[in-house]
DNA sequence: TGCCAGGCCCTCTTTAGGGCCTT
């Protein structure tokens, strides 16, 4: 990897699984100490799997994870904040989630194109790392390179998986105890200005 | 009624099919 970029590890969660038409409920972001989170009110109903793995619902009321209330905030003012904090460091910033190809780039790309904030974060953000498919680069012959399945094979922990906060710390502490080398990271980046 | 998307990877492959991983 360079030795400018800066590596932020971030996870959403969402309305369902389709990356055309998902709307994004929570951003998590971790950096080093650094924390950032933020929760939005979707404008599509979640599906019913979404609700039951994130534990997330919508009401008339509102946001509410398993029965309790959530802050939300606009989905603009939502990304200007995490694009205020992916600038906050810096530095060229390499974006790592899990599964980041398939799912949370393409979702993210895309409500940052709806917003007129794409241009504006491919400045802050040159590339995506997906550790999912770092994970099978790095360790072929395991049977699982589902996060919560790696968190506990490597790390020996069980945690709060669907939140994005969580999901975030534990996608960093992996990475940590992997160190990966930077021929393999860079095996599994991709440009952030690709186009799904 | 049935189970929703989809690119990548693997193999019992390439004139294809199925599983993974994300919510």
């Amino acid at each position: 990897m360079a030795a400018d970029k800066i590596i932020v590890f971030f996870d959403l969660e969402t309305t369902g699984l389709d990356t055309a038409v998902c709307d994004i409920i929570q951003v998590g972001a971790v950096c080093e100490e650094q924390v950032f989170n933020v929760y939005t009110l979707p404008s599509c109903a979640l599906t019913r799997s979404a609700k039951q793995v994130t534990g997330f619902n919508v009401t008339p009321e509102g946001l509410f994870l398993r029965g309790r209330r959530k802050q939300t905030t606009p989905l603009l003012d939502a990304l200007k904040a995490f694009l205020n904090f992916l600038r906050s460091f810096r530095r060229p910033v390499l974006l790592a989630a899990h599964n980041a190809r398939r799912f949370d780039a393409p979702v993210l790309t895309r409500v940052l194109q709806q917003h007129s904030l794409l241009q504006e974060f491919q400045q802050v953000v040159t590339d995506f790392l997906d550790t999912f498919l770092l994970s099978k680069n790095l360790f072929p012959n395991l049977t699982s390179y589902s996060q919560e399945n790696l968190v506990q094979f490597f790390l020996r922990q069980f945690y709060n998986a669907h939140d994005a906060v969580e999901d975030a710390k534990m996608l960093q502490k992996l990475y940590n105890a992997w160190k990966p080398p930077p021929s393999k990271v860079w095996r599994s980046t991709f440009k952030a200005t690709r186009v799904y």
